[in-house]
DNA sequence: GCCCGTTTTCGGAAGTTTCTGAATGGCGAC
DNA sequence: GTCGCCATTCAGAAACTTCCGAAAACGGGC
């Protein structure tokens, strides 16, 4: 097997991976086939060949990947394809999205509490749920505050 | 709407939430169910009626959220049923299989890298998804310490 | 303003997941 | 050892996603 087919190789199989944690097929195979790709940016038709996909398809999994904010346009003077390429913290947006979860459950708990009564099972189970995701909705914007900084003096 | 109805809707509004958010959806109406519960503990039996579900599907239910570690099994003697509840760590322990996300992730990362050559954009990508990575690796962990500990100190 | 290349949208097909209902298996009481 | 109740498993049905391919929409260049 060539290096190239091996790559391609371990890009299907993060693909696979992204998409059991809930990534979309589609936008998972793109996501790897930006990370694994020797160019510097990529369009939309040479997606679409790479991962033997048709460009409707392709097109989709873009857009939410822009939407995500994992990828962005290249200006590229002289083409009229749209050039795309990673954004350098990809990965710290990704995972961003974690934010609105647990915000999303801090608020789901918070409603909860409010229509419980006060001495009941049902309010404690709620409040060690808001206490939890609270405690999350405070510390990890503060640990990719971290993150940001330890990347900076880095990089 | 009655007050139970009120925190019926309460807890399916939760479960729609949690099924967002990649888990089951019968894992999460019955999720959703014990929180809102009065009582302190559910059998196969009572849940099936309360969320309008057959036996198999809440049995199969059940034993995903064990498996999670969100339920524990209650010995109640003198019943032949199982009685479950909440782990009072459920959340953090749901919340806690991010930590095998993070690790697969770091790990397909690194196998890219080792697969890519010395100065390539490629390599350069992998390993800015690796450093993320491996970060968050390092420091969920100690997050859950210190809301252990908080947790500890309150209760 | 028109043309051509590119992207997006949309309907239908294919595939995958999830639920149910029934049969099987297991366990305690007597 | 047998009975009766519960829990689990499994095959099939239903529902939902996701993908493709074609057609519409868009936007520069001239």
């Amino acid at each position: 097997m060539s290096a190239q087919n091996a790559q391609r190789h371990q890009a299907e199989e993060l693909a696979l991976m992204l998409s059991d944690f809930g990534m979309q097929r589609m936008s998972a195979r793109v996501m790897a086939a930006f990370l694994f790709t020797e160019k510097p940016s990529l369009t939309l038709g040479e997606l679409a060949e790479e991962l033997d996909a048709s460009q409707g398809s392709v097109s989709g999994a873009l857009k939410t990947l822009h939407q995500v904010g994992m990828l962005e346009r290249v200006p590229v003077p002289g083409s009229r394809r749209d050039h795309h390429r990673l954004r350098r913290d990809a990965w710290e947006r990704l995972y961003s999205r974690q934010n609105e979860v647990v915000r999303k459950m801090m608020a789901a708990a918070e409603e909860g509490i409010a229509a419980t009564g006060e001495d009941s099972p049902a309010r404690e189970r709620l409040q060690e749920m808001y206490d939890f995701y609270n405690f999350m909705f405070d510390e990890l914007p503060l640990l990719f505050d971290r993150w940001r900084e330890k990347r900076g003096s880095q990089g």
